[in-house]
DNA sequence: AAGAACTCCTGTTGGC
DNA sequence: TGCCAACAGGAGTTCT
């Protein structure tokens, strides 16, 4: 799936598109992506004035008049493409179809006062979408429990060492627990151990010392995740198989990867002379350098 | 009760 | 070319 900066790339994509105009008629073609979707789903949304657009973990947050939340998660191959009816789609000219894909798992189109018309595609259909009542979001089962946004100040040492303290699941697996850290995936979990130069597969409890204080390696860490983060969001995310943005562009990331999808390949690493593996670990890729990362 | 395994679904890729 | 297995960026649910 799309993982944070994907998400956020999508986000800012869509936002000049949706927000200040209503939805004016929404196709829903089937009653479930991943869940069944909400009751009344097309009529709730019809006539709806958005908001703004917010994003939370790897969840699109499409604020509603009347207080009320459109929740999306793209799951692994969700996407939204934008494109433009009527004398409009002359001034959308960049706005296109999607490439790949095409219409099979074209599941909601919305239709956009002013002319827009953005699609929602979900070939393996792990995506999701929810509504719900606000303004306050705590209670939502999904989004209840997620833990702090990386590129908050709410990640540093000391958190990501008070959550590490005791635990027995590796590194990786602590980056990637949503309820700990929201919004990284295997990807950047991969990426930021790399440029941390920490072993995947180190017990998350070396991030902490017995009275729950950050070791240096959690430090480490935080600046390696918010830095990559940061550098993918600024190349419009990655692009793999299945993720694009909303205008159909491509992210450039993917050829800043300095470790996932490089096995067999030298270290990158400046005087490193190993050569990058690869591992599975909770049954998903990990890909490390098994001289620098200790 | 944490953590691992299984599960949903379809498409792509690589080996034979 | 065809066939089949392995794999894909997630995460809720079920198990041990």
């Amino acid at each position: 799936m799309p993982e944070l900066p994907e998400v956020e790339t999508i986000r800012l994509g869509l936002a000049p598109v949706l927000e200040g105009r209503r939805i004016v008629r929404v196709e829903q073609r089937r009653r479930d992506l991943r869940f069944p979707l909400p009751d009344r789903f097309v009529e709730r949304l019809t006539g709806r004035r958005i908001e703004r657009l917010e994003r939370r973990a790897k969840y699109i947050l499409i604020h509603l008049d009347g207080d009320e939340v459109l929740a999306v998660h793209l799951g692994m191959t969700g996407r939204f493409s934008v494109s433009a009816r009527g004398k409009r789609a002359r001034e959308c000219a960049t706005f296109r179809y999607p490439q790949r894909g095409g219409a099979k798992h074209d599941h909601l189109v919305f239709f956009i006062s002013g002319g827009a018309v953005v699609t929602y595609n979900d070939a393996r259909r792990f995506g999701y979408m929810t509504l719900i009542a606000g303004p306050d979001l705590t209670h939502n089962p999904y989004l209840r429990g997620l833990g702090v946004e990386p590129l908050s100040a709410d990640l540093n040492a000391a958190y990501l060492a008070r959550r590490a303290h005791g635990k027995r699941a590796d590194v990786k697996a602590l980056l990637m627990d949503q309820r700990i850290i929201a919004g990284i995936g295997n990807i950047y979990a991969c990426e930021a151990l790399f440029r941390a130069g920490i072993d995947p597969c180190k017990p998350a409890a070396r991030l902490a010392t017995k009275s729950e204080a950050p070791t240096p390696l959690a430090g480490r860490l935080v600046a390696a995740v918010q830095a990559v983060l940061k550098q993918a969001i600024g190349a419009g995310g990655s692009t793999l198989r299945d993720y694009q943005q909303a205008d159909g562009r491509v992210g450039n990331f993917q050829s800043q990867f300095q470790i996932y999808g490089r096995e067999g390949e030298p270290c990158l690493r400046p005087s490193c002379r190993g050569t990058v593996r690869r591992k599975t670990q909770g049954g998903r890729s990990t890909f490390y350098c098994p001289v620098c990362q200790r």
